[in-house]
DNA sequence: TGAGATGGTTTAACCGTTTACATGGATGGG
DNA sequence: CCCATCCATGTAAACGGTTAAACCATCTCA
C-alpha cells in the first residue's frame, strides 16, 4: 500500500523527499543528509539521489524544515514605506547582505503607524525569522516603548535578534542590537558649514518634536549655533513633516507671511529641500545666488538640485544590521554601533553678503 | 511525565499551542479551533483559552501551520533592486494590497541577473508562497524563456500563482497571470506631443535591444514618427542603459561628437532625462528654451525637473498583481491585464522654432 | 579467523499545527 | 423515561522534513 494517496482530484502535488528517496532507492534520511551536504556519503548513492532530485525537480519544503528544528534562513525588515528613498536604500543594504549570507528577506511596511508596526512584529515572530530589523524613527512615546520592550523580549525568547536601525535604544534591559548613524554630528557639521559662510539667520525646516531623527538633527543645528555664538531664534524653526510637499508648504507660508528674514536654509532632509527650493523659485529666488541651502540624507533629489547635504550611509546601515544580527547568533552579545555621517559639498551655499560677516565673539 | 522537557541549557522556548492548552485546561484541538475562530465553542472555554494566550504571549508557529496544510498567507515579489523608483513603487503597491488582504510579503532582488532570478524563484517555491510576482523587463532570451516556463509549471504544480508584472507573457501554454502597462501607447503619445510642437529631429535615449520595456517604448516612438510622416533616422537612436549616469553619458557624448542635430529629446525614462538634462546644462543648454525633452515613468525626478512625461500606474500594477493572483486562487483562471498610461504635461516642451514647422505631407 | 573499528544507511522519534473522526453530556421529542 | 440529536470537546493521524541512535557490511589487525 502506498504510504500516500494522490488526492482524488488528480491535481499534481509537489515532489517530497519521500518521492526522491523512492526513486533513488534509498531512505529519506539518506536523501536528507546528502542534500544538507554536511555528512559523508558514498559517491554512487550521492549521484543517484542528485539525479532523482533533478528529474523530479524537487525543492525542500521550507515549513517542514523549519518545523524540524532548522532555523529558517531569513531576516525580516520592517519599514515605514518602500518608496521613501531612505528606507529603500536601507532595505537594499539589508537585501544585499541577506543574499550574501544566503538568507531570504521578508518585508513589512507600517505606513508610520505604531499599531501596525507592532502587529507586523507579531507576524515576523510567527515566521521565526533569524532577525527582525526595525528601521526608521519613531514616536518616542512611553507606552509604545513599553510594548516594544515586551516584544523584544518575546523575540529574544524565540531566538530571534531584534535590530533597531536608525533609532535609539530602548533601554539597558532590552535585548536588542542598535545600529544608528550620527544625525546630530551631521547636522552640526552642515550647520557649521553655513555659519562659516557668514550666515547667521538660518531657517530650519522639519519636524520639531515627537520623532527621534529630526529631533537629533535639530539638536545638532542648535549646538552648532551655540558653538559659533550665534543667537538661537526659535522663530526660525518651522515645523512640518519630512515630505517634499511639506517643504514646499513651509517655505511658501514663510515667504507669504512677511519679508524674508533668513539668508540660508537647513532642510531636515533632501526632500524638504527640494520642496522648499520649488517654493523659492516660484518667488524668483535662486539657490545659491539668493538663498543658501543645505539638506540631509544625500539621496537622489540632492544630486539633481546640486544640494550640499549630509551623506548618510543608508545601505551600510542595512548591511551592518544584518551582519551584526547574524554574528550575534554565535557570539550572543548585544551591540550598539554608531555609523558616521559626512558633509557632501555641492553648489548650494554662497558666502553671506547681506550682512557684513562680523567675526564671531 | 511531561511530554516535553525543557532543553537542558534552560534557554526559554516560545510557548506552543500545547502550553496554552495545558494552562487553559483543554485539549490542543480546542485551542486550535478557538483561535481559528471558524468553529462553535462555549464562551467560558473561549475566554479561558484567550486568557492563556495572552498570559503566555502565544503566537502560532507559521511553519507548523504551513506544514499542516494551511497555505501560508504570503506573497513573494521579485525585483531587480529596491532602490530603483519604478520597482520601489510597484513593490509598495504589492505591499499595500498584500497587507489589505492580510498577507505577508517576501521580497527578493536579482540585480538584473537572470541566474539569480531563477534561483530566487526556487527559494520562493520552497516557501510555498501563494503568489510569486516577477517585476520588470527581462532579456528576451529563448533559453531563459524555456527555463522560466518550467518554473512556471513547477509553481503551478505547487499551487502558487506566477504573476508577470510589466513584462510580456511567456506563451499560451504557460500558466501565468500577466499584468502589463502600455509602454508603446505611452511612447506613441508623448512622441506625438513633441511632433505636434513641430519637432522633427527627436533624439531617443535608452536601451535599443534586448530588454522588453525599452523595446516597446522605442516601438511607440517609431510608430509615432511614421504616423506623422516624419522620416525615421536610426542615427537619432542612442543606446545606453536606463540609468541616470547613462543619460548623462549619452547626451554628453552626443554633444561632444559634433553640432547639435536634434531639437527635442525622448528619454527612455525619467532618470535618463535627469542625466541628459545635466549634460545639456553643462553646455549652457536649457530645457525647454533651447531643447525640448520628454521622459517616461512619472517618478520623483520628473516633478523636480519639470518634465513632461508618461505616467505609469506603478502602484496600481503591484496592487493588481496581488489582487488577480489571490482572486484566481478561487476562480482558477489565468488572466492578462493591460493597464493604461497617460501623458503628464509639465514645462519641458516648447514649439520648435529652429526649422519652420512645415505641415506634414 | 574473529574481535573491533569504521563508514554508510536505515529506523524511528520528533518538531507544532490542523482536522477527520470518536466520544460523551445535555437536550428534546415521543 | 428512553433514545435520537446535537454540540462542544477530546483523540490521534497526518503534514514533510531532520537527526540521534541502531544497524550492518566491510575492512583492519592481532
Amino acid at each position: 500500500m502506498p504510504r500516500r494517496v494522490t488526492p482524488e482530484d488528480g491535481r499534481p502535488r509537489p515532489a517530497t523527499i519521500r518521492d526522491v528517496a523512492e526513486r533513488a532507492g534509498v531512505s529519506v534520511a539518506t536523501v536528507s543528509r546528502i542534500l544538507s551536504g554536511t555528512y559523508p556519503s558514498a559517491p554512487t548513492t550521492r549521484s543517484k539521489v542528485m539525479r532523482a532530485v533533478r528529474e523530479l525537480d524537487y525543492v525542500a519544503n521550507a515549513h517542514a524544515r523549519g518545523l524540524a528544528g532548522v532555523r529558517p534562513q531569513n531576516v525580516a525588515i520592517v519599514v515605514n514605506s518602500v518608496i521613501s528613498p531612505h528606507y529603500a536604500h536601507v532595505a537594499q543594504g539589508v537585501q544585499d547582505q541577506a543574499v550574501r549570507e544566503g538568507r531570504l528577506c521578508i518585508v513589512g511596511t507600517t505606513g508610520g503607524d505604531p499599531e501596525r508596526e507592532l502587529a507586523t512584529i507579531q507576524l515576523m515572530r510567527e515566521q521565526h525569522a533569524e532577525a527582525v530589523i526595525l528601521v526608521g524613527n519613531i514616536v518616542a512615546d512611553e507606552a509604545y516603548r513599553e510594548r516594544m520592550a515586551d516584544y523584544a523580549r518575546a523575540l529574544a525568547a524565540a531566538g530571534s535578534r531584534l535590530v533597531l536601525c536608525g533609532r535609539p535604544p530602548l533601554g539597558p534591559d532590552v535585548p536588542a542590537i542598535v545600529v544608528e548613524y550620527d544625525n546630530t554630528g551631521g547636522a552640526h557639521a552642515v550647520t557649521s558649514h553655513l555659519l562659516s559662510a557668514g550666515h547667521k539667520r538660518i531657517l530650519f525646516l522639519g519636524r520639531r518634536t515627537g520623532y527621534t531623527t529630526p529631533e537629533s538633527r535639530i539638536a545638532g543645528y542648535r549646538a552648532a549655533l551655540a558653538a559659533h555664538r550665534v543667537p538661537h531664534d526659535p522663530g526660525l524653526e518651522v515645523d512640518g513633516t519630512m515630505e517634499r510637499r511639506e517643504g514646499y508648504r513651509m517655505m511658501r507660508e514663510r515667504l507669504d507671511s512677511g519679508p524674508r528674514d533668513f539668508t540660508a536654509v537647513f532642510a531636515g532632509n533632501d526632500l524638504i529641500a527640494a520642496g522648499a527650493r520649488e517654493a523659492l523659485r516660484e518667488r524668483g529666488l535662486r539657490i545659491p545666488d539668493d538663498v543658501s541651502m543645505v539638506g540631509f540624507d544625500d539621496l537622489p533629489p540632492a544630486a539633481d538640485i546640486d544640494l550640499t547635504t549630509v551623506h548618510v550611509p543608508h545601505e551600510e546601515l542595512g548591511r551592518t544590521a544584518v551582519r551584526l544580527a547574524l554574528e550575534s547568533e554565535s557570539t550572543g552579545s548585544a551591540q550598539h554601533v554608531l555609523l558616521g555621517t559626512h558633509i557632501v559639498v555641492r553648489d548650494s551655499v554662497r558666502p553671506n553678503l547681506e550682512e557684513p560677516s562680523a567675526a564671531a565673539v
